[in-house]
DNA sequence: GAATATGTTATCATGTAAGATAACCTTGTC
DNA sequence: GACAAGGTTATCTTACATGATAACATATTC
């Protein structure tokens, strides 16, 4: 109990505005596309800029972005849209405490 | 130059012994397979077991986790793999720091 | 209200990841 | 050395993400 959790962790780390800049964590395909939305704009790009320099089209900018997608994109797409518009893509696993853990409701099935 | 800098408080963070183990950032793609492996092989699995996890084929989780694979998964396929090894992915955006900073130098094309 | 900028949606074509089956290669055990 | 367990590789099929084009919906500006 007196150990920091990594939920301790992650909200001290989160209250220093600077790294929250930096860090960014979200479950998979939910918040995903808000968060390439958010990353686009902050970038002070439209699709279609951005669709240019990923040659590509701004439909399927448009499509990607899309919330109500149901398209489960690859991998290599999402890279190379966070490297376009200024970002760089980790990959985090982190445990699934499916006991008596405390905010651990993001479980979908 | 005071200001700590992701990289500080990643290196600090990871420092924890605990919270190492909770977090795991990866270069996408490139150490994927092999983070891959050792997750599943930590849970105990077989490809051939995690296959039936998946209701898929061993040659599947071997063609997955082939370091020389060209492929790029599509997102959700790394979601239900990290699933099946108790695991949950998570996706992080990082700044690309192409200026003068200092270990940026990840950057393939 | 025509023109432009931004984003959306539909559709079709194409590329490619994933599903499935089979054959092979170890390594270890009897 | 037959056998099984674990993993690999090849091939074919199927599913689906992406590419591409076009038409539409809103603003906003002139």
């Amino acid at each position: 109990m007196t150990r920091p959790t990594f939920h301790d962790f992650k909200k001290k780390a989160l209250s220093d505005p600077d790294v929250r800049a930096e860090y960014e964590a979200l479950s998979p395909a939910y918040h995903l596309r808000k968060k390439l939305i958010g990353l686009r704009k902050n970038a002070g790009l439209t699709q279609d800029e951005l669709a240019k320099r990923l040659h590509t089209q701004k439909s399927n900018i448009s499509r990607l972005e899309s919330v109500n997608s149901k398209i489960s994109p690859k991998l290599s797409t999402i890279e190379e849209y966070a490297k376009a518009v200024g970002f760089k893509l980790e990959l985090d696993f982190v445990p699934q405490k499916t006991l008596k853990s405390h905010n651990n409701r993001m479980n979908s099935d």
